[in-house]
DNA sequence: GGCCGCTAGGTGAGAAGTACATCTATTTCG
DNA sequence: CGAAATAGATGTACTTCTCACCTAGCGGCC
């Protein structure tokens, strides 16, 4: 289905929900996880999320040099992302039970043996 | 969540399925009892994506122009379409677990009272 | 007849979103 | 030193989407 920047948003503010606090690089790992799409393709589009949620206030970012390796931008939830999550979750909510039922009347139709769709011949 | 192309081809293709044949103008009055967004910009989208369905064999359309009114392009699903539309169902029965999934996680998190995401402190 | 409104199909063009390649820099390890 | 891993980011061509707009047939009504 492709990578939809959309569907990186929610996933980027879960983690950071339950993580507390990461940055791009880490949170790239977890998408690995969650692996709904090619890992190569999603780094661009999670720092260009990152940096859109945090121009919209959902999140809030700091550098932290110390500890090993480049220094990272770190990132932490706001009391608007949360929100911003709620809502989320209510909208996949929704349109995860539209698919279903979706997906429910498909298999009902595909059953029927070539029956229902013919032209009343 | 917008309009989406992606989520209009698949509806297409199952209302096809269970109404037999169907045109374009009718399809759009089914949408909007499917009623996920403006009709008024379905329209666009639902044309395209009849047209796109048609190039790639999952459609076959003829004119009618008995009945009253102007011309209508009838479209019935092509033997490939249907297994597109298996296609279709079993990614979003796929999406939709997902989706779900999701929502619980996110509701779990959310309902901790300021816990888990604190900072170690 | 002239006009309105419904039915019907369609397109142009700018905005928005997406995919992939590519770039910089720091640190670690052999 | 040079390669690989860590870390953040952007350029750009391409696709998809949105919205406004256009053509045309037919029915009814004044």
């Amino acid at each position: 289905m492709g990578n939809l920047y959309r569907f990186v948003e929610p996933v980027v503010l879960l983690l950071l929900k339950t993580k507390g606090r990461s940055y791009g690089y880490d949170l790239a790992g977890d998408f690995k996880d969650h692996a709904l799409t090619d890992a190569e393709i999603e780094r661009a589009a999670l720092y260009r999320t990152l940096r859109q949620l945090e121009m919209n206030g959902n999140v809030a970012s700091e550098w932290e040099t110390d500890g090993a390796g480049p220094a990272r931008r770190v990132y932490k939830l706001t009391q608007q992302g949360e929100r911003h999550l709620e809502e989320w979750a209510s909208v996949l909510e929704h349109v995860s039970k539209s698919m279903a039922r979706f997906v429910k009347n498909a298999k009902k139709s595909l059953q029927e043996p070539a029956g229902k769709e013919r032209k009343s011949a």
